[in-house]
This record gives structure tokens, C-alpha cells and sequence, in this order.
RNA sequence: CUUGCGGUGGUGCAGUGGCAGCAUCUCAGACUGUGGAUCUGAGGAUGAGAGUUCAAUUCUCUCCCGCAGGC
């Protein structure tokens, strides 16, 4: 049986529905997959990943494996019997490589060698390459990999950022390679995923979407978009890529990002998502609800006893007022920020749910109208 | 009744004979492969009255209010 199989297409658009095959089960797309970068989420448990509504509980998150590899180590880890039974979750764990970081300012610089890190947590020097990352990937035990890519930033140079497409080429072929070896030798089932770069320069999108779709990779993200550049420039990156990245592979672009931003790419074919944008937003007080951004911490709220949202079946829909979680943001911030995330959460994999059953229908593009329409109405 | 100290945005505090600052707060936004009380804008005050002075929030006087002590 094939790792991914296409379920069903939508007839207006590139929207799909289908399957993802992993070692810790099937898991339907397109999906989303919250942040657990140290293994956990930021004010919030496995726990609450796993019920967060009655019906609705996370089934995929994504770890980042260079983190974990400081923190607590990999021999933890892999003590523990891999990164699922160390937290406790029983869905699918993506691991992201650390590539991110690089742009974050935690990084010395960078070679074609790989990339020149300090431990965060001790300033220990750390030169992350396609083998280490590998290594440590496949000792966290992760469904899904991602192969270490080099991130340029938003507004670099063509030149930079060819530099930085180039150095993700080599490191991805070479990533594969250790990883097919890897996996033969420890009789693993991780997948691993290939990362196309090439910034905002449609050329090099092109270029580089060729090339890594070329290498034999269980799915193909794009990467280094959400970073800072207007939404159609994202859109103008991730169209550049797409007609060049197979359609029978699951697609996946990292770090999307808003509801509205998830159902375009949706529309054109993309599977799988990952950001810290709902539980960012949420920790700091902006609500999602259908009818559009909700901020709780304003003071008309300080009144108001009823739900978040109406109907909405989430754990802090279901318990507590807007006037209370409005009084929680003033004295109690970490109760706060974790019932507000948990809200956040419920809506996205909601939305999702609902997507599915768009796609199932051939109604996805009615289904994005309406939800842009209700979401963007303004008060 | 009396003595001393004090009254500055909603709150808590600076400061100055010449554009009244800070923190918090309120309002409007932002946040995208997790920098965990975040960031960007905006709003809002010299207790009342008189005097000295070119100019008073600042110096003087009266009143009002608060705090501490004395009778």
C-alpha cells in the first residue's frame, strides 16, 4: 500500500482529500498540525492536544528534532522509547530539522558543510549536518522527517538565496541517501520530506521545485515562506513551485499560518500545515471564531457571561465565559493562554474537519467563500 | 482645635520658574517550520481660588481633601 493515497479531488479546484500512511497510524489530509517543538506545547499538554473538544482532539504535531537533541538529548529520548511514549501521544509526530532556527538568530553562520549552531541551553558549539540531523531524527523515532534545508530570509539577495537553494540541494540528496541507509539498517518506517526553497524569486522556486520532486521523497514541503512577506508574495512562491511538484505526493508548506491562508492553499492542492499561529494568537488574546478575530482581553468583555463563541464544543467553550477568561488574562495568564489556545486549536481542526466534508461534496470553493465572507465581515 | 507631611493621566509614581515624563491602564492593530507578562501605534493628569512674575505644575497666601502626631 502506497504511503499517500488521493481519496478524492475536488472538481472546481486542486483542492484533495486523502490518506497519509504512518508507522503511528493513518491520518487523514489535508491536515494541521500544531507546534510540540520541546515536546510539548507552549501552556499546554498532550493531554489537552488529545481532548480538545468532545469530539476533536490533534492528530498530528510536529517536534523540532535539533531542540530536543539539546534538550533533554537524544538518549533521553530514545529511553523513553522514542518521542511518542516520552510525551504520551499516540498520533503522528512530524520532526522538523532546525533549518528554521537558523534564521531566528541562534545560528554562529552556515557552510555548505552544514550548519554552525550554539546549544541554546549551554552555548556548547554545534555543527548540524544532513548526517547528524538524520541520526538524530531517526533516534526520536518521528514518522515523518524533514531533511536539514538552508532558510534564507525575507528580502535577501538572488545571489543568497541561490546560494541557499544550492547548499538545500546538496544536503537533500545527501539526506536521502543517509537517510535510505538509516532506515534499512534500524528496519524503520520514518518517512522523510523533502523541503524546496528558492525564497521569493519565482525562477529559483521553479528550479528548486524540480530538483527536490527529482529525489525520491516520501512528500515534498516548501519551505521558507511566512516569514515576514506580504500574502500574495507567498502565494506568487508556492504557485512557482507547484505545477513542478507531483501531484500522487503529499505537499506540506511549513509554518501556514491563518485560517484563511490555509484554505487558499488548500484550494491549490497543498495537504498538510503547520504554524504557531492560532496558539501565538491565542496566548496573546486574539480569538478565532467564524465570525471573525475575537480580542478578549478588551474590557466590553469583562461583562459578558457567555461563551466564546456560541455552539462551539471545545473544553473552554464548554466551561468557562468570555468574562471569565478575560479575568484570567489579568491575574492568571498561564490558565489563560492554555484554555485560549485550546479554543484556537478546536477551531482550526474544525475547520478542517469541515474542509474535508467541502471536498467530499465538490463544494470546497462555495465552503472557502463563505467562510471568508462570515470571517472578514466587520463589526 | 493644633502641628507636620502630602494632593500630578483611571491607578501608582517622577520632575521642573519656560514643550509635564515613566510604569500600569484603556483603545486600535500585529503575530505564521514557537523569543513564554511580546511588539507597533493612539488616548488620558498638575485639588480649588487668589497673589508675585514676561511666564506658576513649581514660589507665597487662603480654602478643600488625605495621612501621621499632639491636645
Amino acid at each position: 500500500m502506497p504511503v499517500f493515497t488521493i481519496l478524492h479531488r475536488d472538481k472546481q479546484t486542486n483542492a484533495r482529500r486523502g490518506k497519509l500512511k504512518t508507522a503511528h497510524g493513518t491520518i487523514e489530509t489535508p491536515f494541521f498540525m500544531p507546534a510540540a517543538t520541546k515536546a510539548t506545547g507552549k501552556f499546554i499538554t498532550t493531554d489537552d492536544y488529545n481532548n480538545l473538544g468532545k469530539n476533536t482532539k490533534v492528530q498530528a504535531m510536529i517536534c523540532n528534532a535539533f531542540i530536543l537533541s539539546c534538550k533533554p538529548g537524544i538518549d533521553v529520548i530514545k529511553a523513553a522509547g522514542g518521542v511518542h511514549s516520552f510525551m504520551n501521544f499516540k498520533g503522528v509526530v512530524f520532526t522538523d530539522c532546525g533549518g528554521f532556527q537558523m534564521s531566528r538568530s541562534m545560528y554562529e553562520h552556515k557552510s555548505d558543510k552544514g550548519i554552525h549552531f550554539r546549544n541554546p541551553f549551554n552555548n556548547q558549539k554545534i555543527i548540524l549536518t544532513p548526517q547528524k540531523i538524520m541520526e538524530i531524527e531517526l533516534a526520536l523515532g518521528s514518522d515523518v522527517a524533514m531533511m536539514l534545508d538552508d532558510m534564507s530570509g525575507y528580502g535577501v539577495s538572488k545571489e543568497e538565496a541561490r546560494i541557499a537553494m544550492n547548499n538545500t540541494h546538496a544536503w537533500g540528496s545527501l539526506s536521502l541517501r543517509i537517510h535510505q541507509e538509516l532506515r534499512k539498517k534500524n528496519k524503520s518506517k520514518q518517512l522523510l520530506f523533502g523541503i524546496v526553497q528558492g525564497n521569493f524569486y519565482p525562477d529559483l522556486r521553479q528550479e528548486s521545485a524540480k530538483y527536490i520532486s527529482s529525489l525520491d521523497f516520501d512528500g515534498i514541503a516548501i519551505g521558507g515562506v511566512a516569514i515576514g512577506e506580504p500574502m500574495e508574495k507567498m502565494y506568487e512562491a508556492v504557485d512557482a513551485a507547484l505545477p513542478y511538484i507531483p501531484t500522487e505526493k503529499p505537499r506540506y508548506v511549513m509554518g501556514v499560518g491563518s485560517p484563511l491562508e490555509i484554505l487558499e492553499l488548500i484550494g491549490r492542492g497543498i495537504d498538510c500545515f503547520d504554524s504557531v499561529f492560532p496558539t501565538q494568537n491565542a496566548r496573546h488574546g486574539t480569538m478565532f471564531t467564524r465570525t471573525g478575530k475575537m480580542y478578549i482581553m478588551q474590557t466590553a468583555y469583562a461583562f459578558d457571561f457567555t461563551p466564546l463563541e456560541a455552539g462551539c464544543e471545545c473544553h473552554t467553550c464548554q466551561t468557562y465565559t468570555k468574562a471569565y477568561l478575560h479575568h484570567l488574562s489579568k491575574v492568571e495568564p498561564g490558565c489563560f493562554k492554555r484554555l485560549t489556545s485550546i479554543h484556537n486549536l478546536c477551531f482550526m481542526m474544525n475547520l478542517i474537519e469541515d474542509v474535508k466534508k467541502a471536498i467530499k461534496n465538490d463544494a470546497f470553493l462555495e465552503f472557502k467563500e463563505e467562510f471568508k465572507k462570515e470571517f472578514c465581515r466587520k463589526k
